[in-house]
DNA sequence: CCAACACCCGCAAAAACCAGCAAATTAGTC
DNA sequence: GACTAATTTGCTGGTTTTTGCGGGTGTTGG
């Protein structure tokens, strides 16, 4: 493979996929890691190409506001989003929801874990897709603003014909009493229909989640076989959802 | 092997391969590498090669001039994408199609027009949804990586279901015989899909993928209603397509 | 705080390049 | 046909380019 050949390629590549890896270059043209570093030096100095670490981006290439906001959410929610992770099985079939806290969960998955999930949350969707070698199903519907997942009549009845082996649902409210509830109604009846055709649910719940209740209920506490949430959540608060016959992982 | 004789044979490998090794030269012509270093030298000299470190490439492939042309390019496909926005009028339903240039069409749509988009792509999806307050469809399907658009049998049958006003299209190759083309299978059926169920169809394509063709075909260019590219088309290539019943606009 | 990863620097081997020269081929002339 | 000049080709030896590797440094993310 000659130079400039090898330039041009790398070129191709970055304009159709947006970006690329140092990594997957070096696997796709069959040479040392150090030729392709020297190679994006020479593109980024003649400006065709934008150096970053690990790999490289087409000049001008606008981050979209899911990767920020996927940067900028770390802390708890990252030990939440690990304990999920591993709650699934090789083979299963996922059911995963929208929202910060379960996008992350894709970052914390065995690379060679072979499972499907199914999502109707976009950057949910491109979080596994990008960082996971199993098969992502995006459910198809209008794109909510703001929210970025689907929604519409179709999402309902297309669940219904899942049967999953897992559901993983993060929950704006935790409350004893009241169990896990949204503010969103259509949101509530997807995440419901997920529920209902799942063996098995986990809700992702932050501890400043706890002790409210919005108009929406999506679950009772005992109808969900775990709830994971962070280590500083209220005594009171754990020991009323316990009560309430939910079994509380705390990370 | 009389010199002239040996200088085409040269030229005929290098348009038939794209790209050849001075080694390889070596070996089918029976000569030594310096006649072979001496024949590229005279071609280069002449300027009907890019003579390369280890062989040498078509005259054109591969520019120095990075610079110029990727920040060119990136300004010629806001330009594209403008016009293509403005072919866009309120109230329609309107397929678009993945890719860099179809995304940056969200970018210059009118904030107060009201639209419908179908699309397959994710990023596309969330460009429209983010930047404009038009209506967005997702259809649902397994997502690809890399591409980051959905597939899938469900696909074919929902598009079916509608129909368009308009359809964006980006294609990879755009050929006076052969039409607009693209190389991946699953992709060419979507799109010719949109075609088939929209009223009229534009094609959105840089200069640079003019007089070339790729495996798979999504229209003629009779068969479309405009065809959107830039200034620096060759002249020869424009006439083609245009003999080939293709409507152009050059921004 | 640490492990993993990506990065950079300098080195050395391999390959490709170049210049100059001599042998071989060709062309033209007597 | 033989001689010579011109061109072409191949070879030798030395230089440059490219590439991969080891080791030290910087970044990232848990």
């Amino acid at each position: 493979m000659l130079n400039e050949e090898r330039k041009s390629k790398i070129l191709e590549v970055l304009s159709q996929r947006g970006r690329v890896l140092s990594s997957e270059l070096v696997a796709e043209l069959n040479v040392s890691e150090d030729t392709i570093r020297r190679d994006l030096k020479d593109l980024a100095l003649a400006g065709a190409i934008k150096r970053v670490h690990g790999g490289a981006l087409p000049i001008g290439h606008v981050e979209f506001s899911y990767e920020k906001r996927q940067k900028e959410s770390v802390g708890e929610k990252s030990a939440i989003a690990k304990r999920a992770a591993a709650l699934i099985c090789p083979g299963q079939v996922v059911f995963i929801d929208g929202g910060t806290t379960t996008a992350l969960v894709a970052s914390y998955l065995p690379k060679d874990l072979k499972a499907t999930f199914i999502t109707y949350s976009l950057p949910t969707a491109i979080a596994l897709t990008e960082q996971s070698n199993c098969h992502v199903r995006l459910l198809g519907g209008r794109v909510v603003k703001d929210l970025l997942l689907t929604m519409g009549p179709g999402l309902l009845k297309e669940i219904e014909t899942i049967q999953a082996d897992l559901t993983l649902i993060s929950a704006e409210s935790v409350h004893g009493d009241f169990g896990a509830t949204v503010s969103h109604p259509d949101d509530a009846l997807v995440k419901c229909a997920f529920i209902q055709q799942s063996a098995e649910t986990a809700i992702l719940a932050g501890s400043e989640k706890f002790g409210k209740v919005a108009p929406y209920r999506i679950a009772r506490l005992n109808e969900v076989a775990s709830i994971i949430t962070d280590t500083s959540i209220d005594t009171k608060e754990l020991e009323a959802c316990q009560k309430a016959g939910g079994s509380i992982i705390v990370v």
